[in-house]
DNA sequence: TCCCGCGATATGTCAGACAATTAAAAATTG
DNA sequence: CAATTTTTAATTGTCTGACATATCGCGGGA
């Protein structure tokens, strides 16, 4: 770990990058306490105040956590999937938000991904993984759901398609891309017929995978990367006729 | 933006969150100044180091950017595809390192996004990605090339082909599965045979994106997936074998 | 007109202090 | 001696006040 500092950037700042190089490069193994902030302070040169904000840079991309009183400190956190999924979620809807990213856009990578997860779900998906898929299609037909209710059901059935696959990697980015356009998809009216479509072939990835069919499953998936663009440029559409509406 | 806290967590992060939810649902739109770290201490009723800790947290984020001075402050960012990708980046080479995702793994998740890309690809390339193509394509067939100037240009080659796909969130994701990755393609030494297989496999998939034939390309991108596994296989076989040397 | 200096304002940093929390050591009790 | 309670020490969380530094805008002088 260097300790020696650069006038021309913040303290804080360099501070912060030299202990998560430490911790990237594995010199600091996850649950390995930090130096405590007086001796980091003493370390570096600078005050304890000026530590708190380099330790706080790390905190908030999850990095350490800290514990009060005796023997506490800050401690290397492992980055759990759930964590990094989190943050990529935010990440990716500011994205979206600031860069006024459109739905197409959005949409199609979205899809784009998901088709790229099919070949491995058709062959790795347990019995387990589609039984959590029947459960969402069925939530999906409950009398009286929200429309809100239905979207999330529908992410929750896309984020159990791309679990099928087998591979966390896959899965971190997935969700990031699908819960980072809920938003976007929560602006869709879904009718009951629109439902219903969509539910057809929810049901026929759902065979698909149950047949391993993986050609059947390209198909349906497709099928609904259409429907979706249309409901999507159908919002444009809306929104184009009553501009003052906001 | 509330600035009632509660003194179960910490100040600092309460703030953080109530400021990045103004930012996220567009309150303070983008090259917003924000209130004064004097007047957000007040505001929030807490001490400027507390008010500081919280700011830096959200600079971590890249949310805002700070400038000193007169008519100084701290703004809300746009936050780019640049730096959101070196932030994915970071966050997934942490993920792959601190729960020690195997190679074949992290191999698999990547080929499969990149193969997700290549529909789009095939349709939409433009001379221009062509030839960023073509110059990687050259400077990898360079004598003299080190292990990691080829492994770069390898990465360059890629991330020119997911950009063929002319759909920035993609990009976004790749970008951040790639460069995670390359602490481990480091890790493979590139025999001439290799190189020579793995340039011929480049030109293959050249060649399908210049004739639109996402066939070929398919076929292109599955040969090289399994000839990378196959590379990667040998590190795991050269470790096991001799588990000592590190 | 152009340049220089000055003040105002804001962030960056420091020093020292106290509060809150927690684990471990020490003292007390059965 | 064992169990329980109290004390103590270490560490983070926060506050106060101050000074250093950077930058913009204004006004005066060459």
């Amino acid at each position: 770990m260097k300790t020696e500092l650069n006038k021309t950037t913040e303290y804080s700042q360099q501070i912060a990058q030299s202990l998560r190089d430490a911790i990237i490069s594995g010199d600091l193994p996850v649950d390995e306490r930090l130096p405590s902030e007086a001796e980091l302070a003493a370390r570096f040169n600078v005050s304890r105040p000026t530590v708190r904000e380099a330790l706080k840079r790390l905190a908030a991309q999850n990095l350490i956590r800290t514990q009060r009183g005796a023997s506490g400190g800050a401690f290397v956190n492992r980055l759990s999937f759930a964590q990094a999924q989190a943050h990529l979620a935010t990440t990716a809807t500011l994205l979206l938000s600031m860069n006024a990213v459109d739905f197409e856009t959005a949409a199609e990578a979205r899809f784009a991904l998901e088709r790229a997860c099919l070949p491995l779900a058709c062959t790795r998906r347990t019995p387990s993984h589609l039984a959590s898929l029947r459960a969402e299609l069925a939530r999906q037909g409950t009398q009286g759901l929200s429309d809100e209710d239905f979207c999330a059901s529908d992410v929750a059935f896309h984020r159990a398609l791309v679990d099928a696959a087998g591979n966390p990697v896959l899965s971190w980015h997935m969700a990031g891309a699908v819960e980072a356009m809920q938003p976007l998809m929560n602006m869709i009216t879904y009718t009951a017929r629109s439902r219903a479509q969509i539910m057809a072939l929810h049901h026929a990835l759902l065979t698909a995978l149950e047949a391993n069919d993986l050609q059947a499953a390209n198909q349906a998936m497709d099928a609904l990367a259409d429907y979706t663009m249309a409901l999507g440029s159908e919002i444009r559409a809306r929104r184009a006729a009553r501009p003052a509406a906001r």
